[in-house]
RNA sequence: CGGGAAGUAGCGCAGCUUGGUUAGCGCGCCUGCUUUGGGAGCAGGAGGCCGCGGGUUCGAAUCCCGCCUUCCCGACCA
């Protein structure tokens, strides 16, 4: 059988492509930079939206939305913030056919304008925090864009918060990086990161602490997958976010903000895809299982929808794919989707009472009653869902090489990840690494969990290539 | 934005060096029949501002200039 996709270990980008053009993912939108997401793409987006979403809300945080212009000026009220974003703006100068008395910016982030409205919210410490999140889509002109990974334009959302005190920020934070995005990285995607902070260079514009969560792709390249930034009162004091304390002092508020964009979409398919197209892991896959006739006739047919009936009844995702093309034509289309499981229904097998059932992140072929299948396969979903992170987390620990200067990291970076003393790199060693394209991508502890302080003794540097 | 490659049918490509009538091929698509346990076969058919704009020329897919877009390597980044 020829090769649909371009072999992974052959050129991995193109690999990529070709996985996003014929698993019907996305295509290039008509000015640069900017994505179509196409209706199966989108279906990955929309569960993805789902799961963070309720793990969003269960934290203490509402939806709102706030405008997609904002004012020039907003931008240039925080000093590192606007050096750092100034370069990827789109500026609209015009509207209605005339000249804008003042130019609005088309928002790559919402700190600026979401300040600006909590300042006018919050007066007291008893309205304190306030916990906002936005699902919205942002502009950054990227000098170089790829389909999911860095769009001109991507969907994503963007928690903003004001706290009291810096230590409720930083608790609130953490909840969010860990029981919300880690639990959503883990549970969900089946993709096991290295948890971290970010060195000084690699921060938010104007944060004073970024955490992050790096994944690492097929390729042995990281790939950051979420980020929850610790704004201390900098934002606080440009907008003028301050409440009344209980002793009736004014103070300035301690904010926070956190975003996971559809840049997770690129992350999935590079964490889990293979030669034969994309692996979607249950709890994520719009499609769980497929159910396929060997043979289009009426016996089959009634088989397969009553098949599809059962395990639409017991929870599970399912659509049959029936009159259309051969079998094998079939049965390929889903694998390239990545649909984790495969029903086969025929004549042979509907003599016997059985169906075979087929996994498609190891190819697994089981055969089955009909009787009780729902319920073998809600089950064989959870197997897949567990295999597929013990999978990634082999391939991660596998791919990660603990050394001991910047010389090996260098070295080990070209494969995977290096692992090694941050004391042995320093500010220094940083310029070395970034010199050949590799960075720290995070600061961790010994035992994986993300620092409170750079000032830490034993921190470990997590060093790679990265998207 | 620097370095490299490329834009010809939905996708992948040939044609360009050496300008010349109706611009080809494979896959896909449409119709019909036969098929269907791992990308089906046969027959018939549809589909092109040759990326955009300008120039040279009797004549441009082909030569020249500008721009746009895509891909790869960097710097930037969710």
């Amino acid at each position: 059988m020829a090769a649909v996709l371009t072999p992974q270990g052959e050129d991995f980008p193109r690999w990529y492509q070709d996985v996003v053009a014929k698993a019907e993912m996305a295509d290039n939108g008509p000015a640069r930079g900017t994505m179509v997401i196409r209706p199966y793409g989108y279906a990955i987006w929309e569960r993805m939206q789902a799961e963070l979403d309720v793990r969003i809300k269960a934290t203490g945080a509402e939806n709102a939305y706030f405008p997609l212009l904002i004012p020039l000026n907003y931008f240039s009220r925080e000093a590192e913030h606007v050096e750092g974003f100034s370069p990827e703006l789109a500026v609209v100068t015009h509207g209605g056919g005339e000249e804008l008395a003042e130019a609005l910016v088309v928002r790559p982030t919402s700190e600026t304008v979401i300040g600006e409205f909590m300042a006018k919210w919050i007066q007291s410490h008893r309205d304190l925090p306030l916990r906002l999140n936005q699902w919205a889509n942002v502009v950054r002109w990227e000098m170089r864009p790829r389909l999911f990974l860095r769009s001109s334009e991507f969907l994503w959302q963007e928690g903003h918060t004001a706290h009291a005190t810096r230590e409720d920020a930083v608790r609130y934070l953490m909840t969010i990086h860990l029981d919300v995005y880690n639990d959503f990285l883990v549970n969900v995607l089946a993709a096991p990161t290295y948890l971290g902070m970010k060195t000084p260079r690699e921060r938010f514009a104007g944060a004073l602490n970024t955490i992050t969560a790096e994944g690492m792709m097929k390729d042995g390249k990281a790939l950051q997958m979420v980020t929850s930034h610790d704004l201390g009162q900098n934002f606080a004091r440009a907008f003028e976010v301050s409440f009344q304390s209980e002793d009736g002092q004014s103070e300035y508020c301690h904010t926070t903000s956190w975003g996971a964009s559809t840049r997770l979409v690129g992350g999935l398919i590079m964490t889990h895809g293979d030669d034969q197209g994309l692996v979607v892991p249950p709890r994520v896959a719009p499609i769980q299982v497929v159910v396929i006739p060997v043979r289009d006739d009426d016996a089959v047919a009634a088989a397969v929808a009553r098949i599809v009936a059962d395990l639409a009844g017991a929870g599970v995702r399912a659509r049959a794919d029936q009159g259309r093309g051969s079998f094998g034509r079939r049965v390929t289309d889903w694998e390239i989707k990545g649909v984790p499981l495969r029903v086969e229904v025929g004549p042979r097998d509907l003599a016997e009472g059985v169906v075979t059932l087929v996994r498609r992140d190891t190819g697994e072929k089981i055969t089955r009653p009909i009787e009780g299948l729902a319920s073998a396969a809600s089950a064989l979903l959870e197997v897949v869902q567990a295999d597929l992170l013990a999978a990634a987390t082999v391939r991660r620990d596998g791919a990660t090489r603990d050394v001991a200067s910047v010389d090996e990291a260098l070295e080990a970076a070209q494969e995977g990840f290096a692992r090694l003393p941050w004391a042995a790199v320093g500010e220094a060693g940083e310029d070395r690494l970034n010199a050949e394209a590799v960075t720290v991508r995070c600061l961790t502890r010994p035992d994986g969990s993300v620092p409170e302080s750079i000032e830490e003794t034993g921190l470990l540097a997590i060093v790679a290539r990265s998207y």
